[in-house]
DNA sequence: GTTGAGCGTT
């Protein structure tokens, strides 16, 4: 009975992991938290109900179903809150998806012969454009050398922000503007949400201006994406 | 008729 194993999968349809049993047949919840972190217990589905079943468990120590783990795959079990959390990635995984808005960017040092018709001509070969503007001296109606620029969708304004920009042979940048007409940075607590899967954060810092990056600090030193 | 870091007349 000293090399047996059973077999435990995060969920019924995912690939098995073999966990060591004890002599006596049982197997550790830490056993199976070593390779789960997190895990509190272990649930099966019995083949003759159909249900899902919890498995015993007793200070630590998981007890075989009618004294004989078989050949079922067993899935792990974690705390609500942790289900809580998940729910709250998935949350801010479709407000990144979906519900972004976008912001006028500003670009700097156009040439002076650019018109709102060459932005244009030029911004939508990244995605659909809402609208561009070319500053102007309201007397001469000379181009100032900036303008705006608006996107439909979020990520195509991150990655015209992430790049310079070569326009009518000058070298341009796409910035938020420092000014009005920003309705951003709600974000922060949300971004967090994200990086909570791999552990405790205690710091995250997004660049300004926007660069399409950030740092973010964990309260341990080995934090690793799960490999799925 | 010029210029080259910046921040938006409506």
């Amino acid at each position: 009975m000293s090399d047996m194993y059973i077999r435990v999968a995060e969920e019924e349809n995912e690939e098995p992991m073999e966990i060591p049993s004890e002599d006596d047949g049982t197997v550790l919840l830490s056993s199976v938290a070593a390779q789960f972190p997190g895990a509190c217990g272990l649930r099966y589905r019995n083949p003759e109900t159909q249900c899902m079943r919890g498995v015993r468990l007793v200070e630590g120590v998981l007890h075989a179903p009618e004294n004989d783990w078989g050949n079922l795959v067993y899935v792990v079990n974690y705390p609500k809150d942790n289900k809580r959390k998940m729910d709250e990635i998935e949350s801010a995984v479709k407000v990144k998806r979906g519900f972004q808005k976008t912001s006028d960017l500003i670009v700097l040092g156009l040439p002076w012969k650019t018109t709102e018709q060459d932005l244009k001509d030029y911004f939508t070969t990244f995605g659909e454009v809402i609208m561009v503007q070319v500053k102007r001296d309201t007397a001469t109606g000379n181009s100032k050398g900036f303008g705006f620029v608006r996107f439909t969708d979020y990520e195509t304004q991150t990655k015209v922000v992430s790049q310079r920009h070569m326009i009518d042979g000058r070298w341009c940048d796409c910035k938020l503007p420092n000014s009005k007409s920003s309705p951003d940075e709600p974000m922060r607590s949300r971004k967090i949400f994200y990086f909570m899967q791999y552990g405790e954060v205690t710091d995250v810092f997004i660049p300004k201006p926007f660069r399409a990056f950030a740092f973010v600090t964990f309260a341990d030193d080995q934090v690793w994406p799960s490999d799925k």
